[in-house]
RNA sequence: GGCCCGUUGGUGAAACGGUUAACACAGUGCCCUCUCAAGGCAUCAUUCACGGGUUCAAAUCCCGUACGGGUCACCA
């Protein structure tokens, strides 16, 4: 048996979709499992659709993800093209093959007449296409005089169309149930279905993995594949990705795609760990997993069959973990952009990236967090006082004076000899840690939280800077108590 | 409406006839602590949509019901 090839085939309308994302990560990893081949192929023959760079979209996604396709329309492969309106031609004849094969007819019903009726019946419309029942010669004498006509698909309501899924088992349906849908169209392109059929055949494509609201719909593909006696490829239908009990996730609703993930600042490979948990779960209890680790653990068995729903607040904290995990440098980074883009001033950015390293889960949240570096934002003195920490406006203003006698004193200005100063200062003062080291923190950050204490934020904020803004909070404090 | 699929806590989920129904997120409480985080500990489903049945034994098998989703285009 040769190895798997899966497809992902996405429609380049801009972005990319949550749960196309994961249709192609699992696809990805369905070939991966087997060392086989995963190709990427766009469809972009809904003309309506067309936005201008919706290709690169998907390039770029994909790159970013880590899924990277051995096939496809940027990196070639023998059995291409791999963009579907460069392979409108070759359509055509495979559905007059299947005409000569039994498995389709021509039709040559109006369009119109087809409609309304279809609009009278409702519902319940399944056309009885009397072409069907045209004889070759009537058949020869339409095509000769040019009559306009589709080709389409032959489905014998006696019989019982079955097959197994990977991941929802023995399906059954009796073939009166099911349309004898259109292959071809009057302009002589092919009809998504049967394009679709066309080319994983063509692409050799050996497990096909799509969302569940294609299960209905397969045993007419398996009937076109046992017409042309090709051998029907593995499926594997996957739930879907839901926003809420009762709604796809999808963008026509505003729900976030990728791109929108990426611009708040969740990592790609944070989010590609965390959509792999949703419709699949590992045999052992780790969630943390790269994308390599994720191909040896994946099990197609262990994709579940009902929906789930996409929770950003789980997303989140793994996002948080993913950043925490991270070398500081490559930290540094990445969170530069926004560091700079929050602080203008002339301090360590290193130091910064490290007390947000440990508190961020999103880099969204960087800028916000240290918006009081660079200028003291207005805060009322009211803040000095906290109840846990036992301080009142007196003890602040004590401890204030103390602390900008002391760093003026100080010859060596880091970390440690801040540290050091303002513990010295609790013990001499005898007085809780916090009752010197929480006025201190207002004082020279104006907020009631911040990323980092007294100490980091003093080393960062410079020796000058620190003992200006804690002389600003004296004055105020002073001029509060009279 | 016909057909197909699904239903374990707020969320993702494990369990594949016998467990006190894992684990993770969120929540709650406590600890740690110079705030916030992070971290640590604890707590959070007498019950698996509902009703029958099979079995010594059912969340797990069978049948119904309810609810939800999908699908029935010369769209992809």
């Amino acid at each position: 048996m040769s190895e798997a090839r899966t497809r992902f085939a996405p429609s380049p309308t801009g972005y990319m979709h949550i749960g196309n994302l994961r249709t192609a990560l699992y696809e990805y990893l369905v070939a991966k499992k087997d060392n086989g081949t995963f190709i990427l192929r766009i469809e972009d023959t809904d003309q309506g659709r067309f936005v201008e760079g919706a290709v690169d979209v998907i390039y770029n996604t994909m790159r970013d993800c880590g899924l990277k396709h051995d096939e496809g329309p940027d990196v070639g492969g023998e059995y291409g093209p791999y963009v579907q309106s460069e392979r409108m031609g070759m359509y055509k004849q495979y559905a007059e093959q299947l005409v000569e094969l039994g498995g389709a007819h021509y039709c040559f019903c109006d369009e119109a007449r087809l409609e309304a009726e279809r609009e009278e019946k409702g519902d319940s419309f399944k056309y009885d296409d009397p072409c069907k029942y045209l004889t070759k010669e009537e058949i020869q004498a339409k095509l000769d005089a040019g009559e306009p006509y589709v080709i389409r698909q032959n489905i014998d309501p006696t019989e019982t169309a079955c097959f197994d899924d990977e991941v929802y088992g023995h399906i059954e349906v009796s073939c009166a149930d099911l349309d004898e849908q259109i292959l071809l169209k009057s302009d002589g392109f092919p009809t998504y279905n049967f394009a679709n059929v066309i080319d994983d055949h063509l692409m050799k494509i050996s497990h096909v993995v799509r969302g569940n609201e294609y299960l209905s719909s397969t045993p007419k593909y398996n009937l076109i594949y046992d017409a042309f006696g090709w051998q029907k490829p593995t499926y594997i239908h996957l739930p879907p990705v839901m926003k809420d009990e009762f709604h796809k996730l999808s963008k026509r609703n505003g729900d976030a795609s990728f791109q929108d993930l990426v611009a708040k600042g969740y990592l790609p490979a944070a989010i590609m760990n965390y959509i792999a948990l949703l419709g699949w779960s590992p045999a052992d209890n780790e969630e943390i997993f790269t994308l390599e680790e994720l191909t040896k653990k994946f099990d197609v068995a262990r994709i579940s069959k009902s929906p789930s729903i996409f929770d950003i607040e789980k997303l989140t904290w793994m996002n948080g973990v993913y950043i925490r995990n991270m070398e500081p440098e490559k930290w540094h980074e990445m969170a530069l952009p926004y560091i700079n883009n929050a602080v203008k001033g002339n301090f360590d950015t290193h130091l910064i990236a490290n007390i947000l390293q440990q508190r961020m889960n999103t880099l969204g949240e960087i800028e916000e967090a240290i918006d009081f570096f660079d200028e003291l934002p207005e805060y009322s003195t009211d803040l000095f006082v906290n109840k846990k920490m036992k301080t009142t406006d007196e003890v602040a203003l004590t401890s204030l004076k103390a602390s900008k006698e002391m760093l003026e004193g100080l010859t060596e200005y880091n970390f440690d000899t801040l540290h050091e100063g303002y513990l010295g200062l609790a013990g001499k003062l005898e007085m809780k840690n916090g009752q010197i080291m929480y006025p201190v923190r207002i004082a020279i950050t104006g907020k009631e939280r911040t990323p980092g204490g007294a100490v980091e934020i003093s080393n960062i904020l410079g020796k000058e800077e620190t003992i200006r803004r804690i002389e600003l909070a004296i004055k105020k404090l002073e001029e509060k108590l009279g």
